[in-house]
DNA sequence: ACTATATTGTACGCATTCGTACTAATATTG
DNA sequence: CAATATTAGTACGAATGCGTACAATATAGT
């Protein structure tokens, strides 16, 4: 039972896909998670910090630090949430929504061509079988 | 055209990969850039920053910083290379052995009870469509 | 031989990323 | 209703990770 191709190839795909994604991001003047972010917070009312994390797979601790630098850019607001004063309502400013029209379809055609050549069956094919391994390890102990 | 499901899904399943695999490797005492470099100088005569780089797709930058804490660890050597004066040897000490020894078929054997639960055809097959799509991603300009 | 260019590794700054600990607020339970 | 547990976010330290700049060396082209 060889599983280390697999594993190195998972890797590797993973890092091809990100390296190529935030070659682009990072001509916008954002890095991958700030885009993220920004990403998630497009055409809502704003939402809790636990939200995005869910949204983004951040850890509440990393997310932090990045709405810290948007809140800098003036890209986000933090409020404070009446309904529960634990949390904190983000939300994106007008520049930030903004940003948001100017680079989210921008980033998605430029992402296009490489799934487009993979095709939508292979594609899908490809969904199954990664969610089929991820539930795996979500479930082991 | 919708790829954004199984973009979202590779994100997924590379992280719950890492994050099974880094639990253990934290238990070693190490973090998952060193082991990587254990693992990759385990049962070689050693090599230069380039290659320990190529395998693990660490860029130089971080390579110096792990490759730091490691000698201050005095699990690696770094000693000049003759053929080269550029390039830097580097190499396991013994105790670097021994701890490749002592922990990298632990990993491996932590690893192989989700691989065995996809099962090897599906690895396969799920490692060729990986590769399918990594390639037209390095392709890409 | 000489100069232009490429390669190897380090130095540095900025931004994540994670784990842990901590505070404040809210829910739950006895 | 008080004691406890849970939840939301922040603070902090250590370690990546990337991009850029740099020094030393090697290689090519002339």
């Amino acid at each position: 039972m060889d599983f280390l191709p697999l594993l190195r190839e998972l890797v590797r795909t993973y890092q091809a896909f990100d390296s190529y994604s935030s070659q682009h991001i990072r001509t916008l003047g954002l890095t991958t998670s700030q885009f993220d972010v920004i990403a998630t917070l497009g055409n809502t009312p704003g939402m809790s910090c636990r939200e995005i994390g869910e949204k983004t797979l951040m850890v509440k601790g990393t997310l932090t630090g990045v709405l810290e630098r948007l809140e800098k850019k003036k890209l986000i607001t933090r409020r404070e949430n009446p309904e529960d004063k634990r949390s904190v309502l983000v939300q994106l400013t007008p520049a930030g929504e903004a940003l948001f029209e100017r680079t989210f379809q921008a980033h998605l055609d430029f992402l296009a061509p490489a799934f487009k050549a993979l095709g939508q069956e292979k594609g899908d094919a490809l969904q199954a079988q990664l969610a089929e391994l991820r539930r795996i390890l979500e479930k082991m102990p």
